[in-house]
DNA sequence: GTGGTCTAGACCACC
DNA sequence: GTGGTCTAGACCACG
């Protein structure tokens, strides 16, 4: 799995590749205790600074999303019970939902189209994890 | 409408009222031809400079969602046709929707818990819409 | 190339570095590939403040003149194939030429000096050009 | 001979006016002698501030375009002798022709071309005055 | 080391 | 009175 870098979006490399790793475990294309690739071999793909990916690789740790074996790399990790309480993370996410809802009204998309939106695209997710099911193909 | 920022969150001051001002204006608090507080007293009441408050209407003015007159102020613009395609904004919302269920996944909340989250919150923002039929009273 | 400001002509510092670099690419003393000073030192050197180096940078790329590399510097780019076409940009220069032609009439300088002084300042160019022919020596 | 304002350009209302006038009287639109619209009129016919009027008229008149006659109205001036000599007039504007050189390289235009496009212009000026015999026709 | 962002103060242009 | 610009200081992100 090697994410691919925009170095024009203003978006800082770390946070996206951290993102498409994110979005690669929500989306089946990582399965718990797969590897991801070493940093130097990461650096050397993206022809980037390998500062630069082992950031990339702190973030997801800290967040707890991989896991580091000494010797041995990178390895995703079972998306384990959070710390926090049930309650908590649905409010948390409620925040973002509320930001998607005010963009939609912005994009002049109705409450029914958005609800409609999520529907698919939550079938594409489904659709891919169930595609990918020993990881990446 | 004054928007009350947190100095401690991180967030840069003047998005934070960015943010709260398109909620307000997708939440009914402001209507269309409301004048917005002057950069002179948004400054002055929320304890910040002059040009943050004015780099917000800036944010504003170039994102289309306010109108800014010389010697008169800001006013809260209609939301007109937007110059994008219908497909194009639900394009962009889709890539907003799909990081949702990134996090979503990563705080173990599941599809249809999402689906009632997305549901509930759209009920909060018409609900505070219908409470506030002439902007705020 | 180390730009020469003037802080008492009222001109804004960073428009009169911007105009400076685009003139010296435009002389041939600095030429495609060169590296510019970085902000720190450009900033020490004019006894100016970095902010206001960076500005003149930033507008130079916006305009397309320069090419900055996070972490490497900024470096003129090669005077590339414009994105508007050549009526566009004739047309852009005929406006500016207009307002010559006005001031020259007020200034009661009749046509044919016009036509000898473009000719004469376009020789001195050309010669600036011919004179450095690997960048500033 | 009323001038046309473009409020969304981010020039000054009044700057605009000002060169609108002395493109005139370069033009041949506007003859010595001849009557501008006095400042309530242009006011009302722009939809302008009295005072940004005044303000254009003011400018004009301190760079000797036009004369104020208390009661009577605002008249474009002869061109008269410019207090300062040639060879400093003749300076300035080659400080501005410079500017365009420098614009043109920029754009990719050729120094012959830029020639032909001043001879052209010139052209186009001398011909607006021999058909404005008597002023605004 | 590099460039970029956010906030701020002073000043200006406009109505 | 209104909003806008320029310069500046402190801090951050990146390689």
């Amino acid at each position: 799995m090697i994410p691919h870098v925009n170095f024009k979006s203003g978006v800082p490399v770390y946070l996206q590749i951290v993102e498409q790793v994110k979005a690669a475990a929500a989306g089946g294309n990582l399965r718990p205790g797969d590897a991801l690739p070493s940093v130097r071999a990461l650096a050397e793909e993206l022809r980037i600074n390998r500062n630069t990916a082992a950031r990339a690789y702190a973030e997801l740790e800290s967040e707890g999303v991989i896991e580091t074996r000494q010797g041995s790399g990178c390895f995703l990790k079972a998306n384990g019970a959070s710390p926090l309480r049930h309650a908590v993370r649905s409010e948390r996410l409620a925040g973002e939902l509320d930001a998607v809802i005010v963009q939609a009204h912005h994009l002049r998309i109705t409450d029914s189209e958005l609800q409609s939106l999520l529907k698919e695209r939550l079938a594409t997710f489904r659709e891919r994890r169930d595609d990918a099911p020993d990881g990446q193909p």
